[in-house]
DNA sequence: GTGAAAGCGCTAACAA
DNA sequence: TTGTTAGCGCTTTCAC
């Protein structure tokens, strides 16, 4: 059915490593041999079985990508930037879905072991112990996550929460919220860290939050919580929750930025959607999915260097301010003040 | 360094071929031995390497998925739907981007071609006689594309537009801008179609405009033409393109529903994004992911029978109707039958 | 019920 | 520069 290596052999009379190498060491034949190959490969419509090299080479020129949630905007910037690097460098990319699964997270990670050269995990949820099992079975890549001695991608989101609070506290707020998303992500850990560490600084209070489901329906449950307590600022986890704290707030008369402030996370323009543009800490999805691809193939490289290091490479994150962030008003702040 | 069948087959004390067979055929090789090589096989971590066995029997468990663009809502969702159903019927997706670039697209099917039991093309732009080509290099099924003889899923784009603008039309509107996205796709071709076959039975005049990029840039830009035809209703070609009209309709201080009303088209519950409610034709992407999966299994099934016919899976489109439509005041209509 | 051997499409020595 | 051969990890006849 399919045409193989044999069948350009035939056509164009010559052995099958002649064929091989017209594609593999292109220089090491001669070049009139090397047209006819190319030529006649083309005409058949020949394209090398990439799985078959791989059983032979070991490379197979495929990396793995798993992620979360596809239908995640953080997470199919993730995968873009992912698709995109790994097309560069001739790459084809096997995705798996993980649903926000822990357990098919290692499961999926075991079923294309064999037909990549490596994998990358974007956010994984799942237990350190777990994580440790994989090793050994396929190089990894870690994105927002920091494991012991596994290379990865680190976004500085403890930078991102501090500037948006030092933002915050430049305007006057005295009392903000955080909301926390999934208990198991590093970012909103690292974001925590960030939090804590600037809040004394920044002469803030904090109120932590959560944890809340990172959706719209999570942002509208927290934004009364954060109410209650008499904040004139919230930090939301991400965009979606950002515009369901937005959306609470409007439908229960607070007035933004004027009453309450609010920030988010993002990458993607989400806030090109929303009628409403939102301050938000610039999370770097995509080019972090092409980080961890070049990281991937970079150790690759330096697999058989016994000592060459694991490498972390952290991304900036940073604040963009919109009408969404403001002083508080007097009323707000003394509101605030008492702890309402 | 991988652990091979070879290595079961020692640890076990048996041939490879009864470690494959455990596998594979497990009620061929007595219990007390398929036990013996599956615990040893569990100890080892082995798991088969699908890409040699897929070398053997021709079939590797994997499919490949194309899209246009995964950072894209709309493709995210259909990849979410094929991710999922193939996971559940036990294969593993490739995922090629395309960049929005139809050469591209061709480029990628090649690439993984040899890897996978067939590929789903979502929404491909490419030119038929490009996707004529790709036919005979491995089994195809596209979605929202109709081409001769080949497998679709289509959705019925056509009657969602129909329903918009007989929802439209009840609520009195006599004058419909109709905005374009990519001239290339073909579910803006059919709801061209279905727009046509309504307007004259609905008594509607409908303005087409376009094409237009299918973004929140696009909708701005479009909402302006709308506007200079003096039409009481605005059909965008997305919900993206949909929150450009009205954030450019806020910006002209046009009052949305009562000066326009704005319908768009979607999946995901991207409306719950914004804070403003969308009426919108709900395009079921996820559903359709699936679909396109279980039909180029079934195809792969049938593939034995000479004159099992490419199936096409139509799937219905269902208008939402939300706080963005409503009468056109006397005002907007009056100005709308003046043809503004 | 199990093993030995051939071979899937390809590359990598090794010869010529 | 080119051809011959072995073998990657697996399944599958065909014997036993």
């Amino acid at each position: 059915m399919a045409v193989t290596i044999h069948d350009v052999a035939k056509g164009a009379d010559v052995s099958v490593s002649t064929v091989s190498r017209a594609f593999t060491m292109p220089d090491m034949v001669n070049a009139a041999t090397r047209r006819k190959v190319l030529q006649v490969a083309e005409e058949l419509g020949y394209q090398p079985n990439r799985a078959a090299r791989g059983l032979v080479t070991g490379k197979t020129g495929n990396i793995g990508v798993v992620v979360p949630d596809v239908a995640n905007p953080f997470f199919s910037a993730m995968l873009k930037g992912c698709t995109a690097r790994a097309r560069e460098v001739r790459h084809v990319v096997f995705l798996a879905d993980a649903a926000e699964d822990p357990r098919v997270e290692a499961e999926v990670v075991g079923a294309m072991a064999k037909q990549v050269d490596g994998v990358v995990l974007c956010s994984p949820r799942m237990h350190p112990d777990h994580l440790a099992r994989l090793v050994g079975t396929t190089p990894l890549v870690l994105i927002n996550r920091d494991e012991a001695g596994l290379p990865a991608v680190l976004m500085d989101s403890a930078d991102g929460a501090r500037q948006a609070l030092e933002h915050l506290a430049a305007l006057g707020h005295r009392r903000v919220a955080h909301l926390a998303g999934p208990a198991a992500s590093w970012a909103g850990e690292q974001r925590l860290v960030g939090l804590r560490a600037a809040a004394p600084v920044c002469e803030v209070e904090t109120i932590e939050l959560g944890p809340f489901p990172p959706t719209f329906q999570g942002g509208v449950q927290a934004a009364d919580l954060a109410l209650a307590r008499g904040v004139t600022a919230i930090l939301a986890f991400n965009d979606l929750m950002a515009v369901g704290v937005l959306n609470r707030l409007a439908a229960r008369g607070v007035a933004v930025p004027s009453d309450v402030s609010v920030v988010g996370y993002d990458d993607i323009e989400m806030s090109s959607m929303t009628t409403v543009p939102l301050t938000t800490v610039r999370m770097p999805m995509e080019a972090g999915g092409r980080a961890a691809v070049d990281l991937l193939l970079d150790n690759l490289d330096a697999g058989a260097d016994p000592d060459a290091t694991p490498t972390r490479r952290w991304l900036p994150t940073q604040l963009i301010v919109r009408s969404t962030t403001a002083p508080p008003s007097q009323d707000a702040a003394a509101r605030a003040l008492a702890g309402r």
